[in-house]
DNA sequence: CGATTTTGACCGGCGC
DNA sequence: GCGCCGGTCAAAATCG
């Protein structure tokens, strides 16, 4: 490795760059010397790369070697002449640029390219881009030092560009086939999981006409991921059941939170003519899907628009806990309790009841119907049986593939409750690091997502945190008929003010790189922190509307009515994230 | 001024 | 029956 076509690489310097340039040259070189084998009738290059890289400079006639360098001699070149290279295909769709006088030599030079190509790897093949560059090489000794390092730099940051790109190019593909791979892994857990279903009687042919209890369900143009609108609407008046508006009967009767699990009420509910299904959705309502993120905002981003309506101390933590209804629709049922851990404060809880009956964005509709399939799946399972036995590890498995150990399910009534965990560190090998992956990442992990778009993270920091369950969800494949569905609707999502390119990687690498990247790597948890605090330009930031309050909830704990605190005062303290809960309602602001 | 949040009060289930 | 507790209501306050 030190030495290598009679050039002389220096260990101490462990210069890749250096390597590569070497590497490229010696590639070049060895190319030419066979070129000038085959093509006796092409003088060896003269000197060329001086004209190449300093332009206005002579050019060589019409000399074939350099004709490329001829092509398009618009500042670029470096690029152009890799460009060509590759695309003869291009160039034989019109060559912007090309000379009638050097048509004569357009055969000569398909044949020359097709030579390149076929005289090593494609990788290697691009290394030879700057062809020309061989005459660097070559006449080396005879240029001026400073135009000697310039052509270095030149080609190195071609290079650099190049590998760039082709990085890129490499992590989409991975990340296609991740998808495409776990993806098939739904499938066939699915398919095993609804066999087993079948066969223990409990998978419902209800479920099955509603096209829920497989991976293979269509989006339903985004209604109502969890029961269909049948169900929801039939129990549910077309509007105004939300809040003030709502009737407080109805409400409750639909909600249906108040009967936690009640066999009588199910059992009455099995005696309508809509039996089976409304029993199913009294049960299914009070089924809860808890995701634990860590997060310093006072809730996450999960696509819908929420409207508190209640905030009180639940026993044993002294983080208030927060409810929110859904404000998407004027009678969604869909509501959310949101509270710190109280082991660990860092860590945020939020806990889905019930299911939209509503449109829903693409971002939150990833969120629902991960939550929606975690809460169904765990009702089909714990239905048949009393006490709500199933295979965790199944359904774990099925939720998050990713991770099998992410997702837990809470014996203790009175909600059947499965928690999907984001905390936890994900199956490495799902999201193999970039930097074991491509060759080319001689920077560190966080330089290549910042090269990857790291202005598209910044654009996107108020939703990493959704994305991060998006792409959870997204993995776990359920719900989604395919993963190009889920992943234009994240396009569209985030669409905005990305290139497309850039669009693409953030969309495709980068996010997932993200979601790796906030479970395994505690210093891009914190500066993502960082970044979102000083995005919601609150700088306060970890004192969120949920945060834990100041000990000084006196009267402890298990007042009746415990959001005061005992007098009342102090409850401004406690949320005097206040500010914050005007952001929090948007849904896609993590604050 | 409408939408949203705050917050004290209220309701209903549950255990004793 | 009583108190605890979780959950919700709804008037007042606040925000944009």
């Amino acid at each position: 490795m030190a030495t290598r076509g009679g050039l002389s690489f220096d260990p101490d310097h462990h210069s890749i760059t250096r390597l590569i340039h070497h590497q490229a040259k010696t590639h070049f070189h060895n190319n030419q010397l066979k070129l000038q084998q085959i093509l006796p009738r092409f003088p060896a290059p003269p000197p060329p790369s001086p004209p190449l890289m300093d332009a206005p400079v002579k050019s060589p006639p019409t000399t074939t070697i350099q004709f490329p360098v001829s092509h398009g001699d618009h500042g670029k070149r470096k690029v152009l002449d890799e460009m060509d290279f590759f695309a003869d295909k291009n160039e034989g769709g019109g060559g912007g640029g090309r000379d009638d006088d050097e048509e004569e030599n357009v055969g000569i030079e398909h044949h020359r390219l097709d030579f390149k190509v076929n005289t090593g790897l494609h990788l290697l093949t691009t290394a030879n881009t700057g062809s020309e560059e061989s005459g660097v090489d070559d006449g080396m000794s005879s240029i001026p030092e400073n135009k000697r390092s310039k052509i270095e730099m030149a080609f190195l940051q071609s290079e650099m560009e190049r590998m760039n790109s082709e990085n890129a190019r490499l992590k989409e593909m991975l990340d296609q086939m991740t998808n495409n791979y776990n993806g098939l892994q739904m499938h066939v857990l699915t398919m095993m999981h609804q066999r087993s279903d079948n066969q223990a009687g409990g998978a419902t042919a209800e479920e099955s006409k509603n096209g829920h209890d497989n991976g293979l369900l269509v989006p339903r143009q985004f209604m109502d991921l969890g029961f269909g609108g049948n169900e929801e609407g039939s129990l549910s008046p077309p509007e105004g059941r939300i809040g003030r508006d709502m009737p407080p009967a109805p409400d409750k009767d639909v909600v249906g939170g108040d009967e936690p699990c009640s066999e009588s009420k199910v059992q009455k509910l099995a005696h309508s003519p809509r039996s089976v299904d409304q029993a199913t959705e009294a049960t299914m309502r009070k089924a809860r899907v808890s995701v634990r993120a860590r997060s310093e905002a006072a809730m996450i981003t999960d696509g819908c628009q929420w409207r508190k309506y209640g905030q009180k101390l639940a026993k044993g933590n002294p983080c208030p806990r927060a409810y929110y209804r859904c404000t998407m629709a004027a009678g969604c049922p869909v509501r959310k309790q949101v509270q710190r851990c109280a082991d660990d404060t860092s860590i945020l809880i939020t806990t889905y009841e019930g299911n939209h009956n509503h449109p829903l964005p693409p971002a939150a509709m990833a969120m629902a119907s991960t939550t929606s399939s975690a809460a169904r799946m765990l009702l089909s399972g714990s239905m048949p049986s009393a006490d709500g036995i199933m295979n965790s590890n199944f359904l774990a498995r099925t939720l998050l593939p990713c991770s099998s150990s992410m997702a837990t399910i809470s014996a203790s009534a009175p909600f059947p409750t499965i928690t999907l965990d984001l905390t936890q560190s994900p199956n490495p090998l799902q999201f193999p690091k970039p930097s074991n992956q491509f060759p080319l990442s001689f920077l560190n992990p966080s330089q290549n997502m910042a090269a990857a778009g790291s202005s598209a993270a910044a654009a996107l920091l108020p939703q990493i945190f959704g994305q991060a369950l998006y792409n959870q969800s997204k993995f776990s494949g359920l719900q989604m008929s395919s993963a190009q569905e889920l992943d234009q609707g994240a396009h569209e999502h985030l669409s905005s003010p990305l290139p497309p390119s850039l669009h693409q990687a953030c969309q495709q690498n980068q996010l997932s790189e993200t979601v790796n990247a906030l479970a395994t790597d505690p210093n891009f948890t914190a500066a993502l922190a960082a970044a979102i605090s000083s995005l919601i330009g609150g700088g306060g930031g970890p004192s969120p509307n949920n945060g834990c309050p100041n000990p000084n909830n006196n009267n402890g704990n298990n007042n009746n009515n415990n959001n005061n605190n005992g007098n009342g005062n102090v409850t401004s303290s406690n949320n005097s994230s206040n500010g914050n809960n005007k952001l929090n309602s948007s849904g896609f602001q993590v604050n």
